[in-house]
DNA sequence: CCTATTTCAGTGTTACTGAGATCG
DNA sequence: CCGATCTCAGTATCACTGAAATAG
């Protein structure tokens, strides 16, 4: 009870991701792309093409927000929309070779990020970090 | 490197801290007080008054933004703000009883959120996530 | 006709920037 | 005159809302 802020996750989450944004802002000073686009390149590289409902929902980003960043990747010719032959409604992204190759120049920046953010702790205790952290996202995120 | 994103903490911590605000979103529903203004009272009560100066700094929120909750907690009769007698440049802000009381009230809300949150983890996992957490925080933070 | 998907424009929220006012 | 503090107005960022367009 003495310091009821550092023991509220809700607050203490909030801060370490605020300095989190920092940190990768600063790593991704002067790349074009945003946090956003690894995430989205991360996504289709690593767990296969997708509609983009679905990789939407897979990422917690809106649908509204995902055309844009879409939009942008797209003309950087980093992923393709392709329209689904079974139902023309649907796009399905996909990651370009060249989008493979960004994301993985991308990563090497985000996870110098993460060390930054994680100096303070041992490895050991930032693979419990990371393990505590993905169970607390709903299953259908992972 | 099957799922890039699950092993980056600068991304991981962005989404839980998303699912944290809606949470504490839906806690504070109806309540005219937000997580600001939960935050700066503890502040207050738990380490005492402060200059504004240093409470922005202590809470990570701007000087500017704090002037306009401290405006409202202030109208609700929640903090105080005394010129120093030392530097009448500074305003020393203190919490109100009534202040005191109404943290409690949130503080219950708050916690009930972090309960919500925090679900799918054992008592223990949760406390070594705030200690994890916690650790990532500059120390003038905390 | 109704539903699902993508897209677009507008809104709300939250943090930041820069400059003015006051005072030491 | 310089620097620190608080204040104010405007900007930027990011997520959300609601509706149009297209198609099953």
């Amino acid at each position: 009870m003495t310091h009821r802020l550092n023991d509220r996750v809700i607050w203490l989450v909030g801060r370490v991701a605020l300095r989190a944004q920092k940190v990768i802002g600063e790593q991704l000073d002067g790349v074009p792309q945003r946090k956003q686009h690894y995430g989205i390149l991360a996504s289709l590289v690593d767990r296969g093409p997708a509609v983009q409902a679905q990789l939407a929902g897979r990422l917690q980003i809106d649908r509204s927000d995902l055309v844009t960043f879409l939009d942008e990747l797209e003309a950087a010719g980093y992923v393709e929309r392709q329209t689904d032959p079974d139902d023309r409604r649907r796009k399905i992204v996909a990651a370009t070779p060249a989008g493979v190759a960004v994301l993985e120049r991308l990563d090497t920046l985000v996870h110098a990020a993460d060390d930054d953010l994680l100096a303070p702790l041992s490895t050991k205790d930032r693979d419990t970090l990371v393990r505590l952290l993905d169970r607390l996202l709903p299953d259908e995120d992972r």
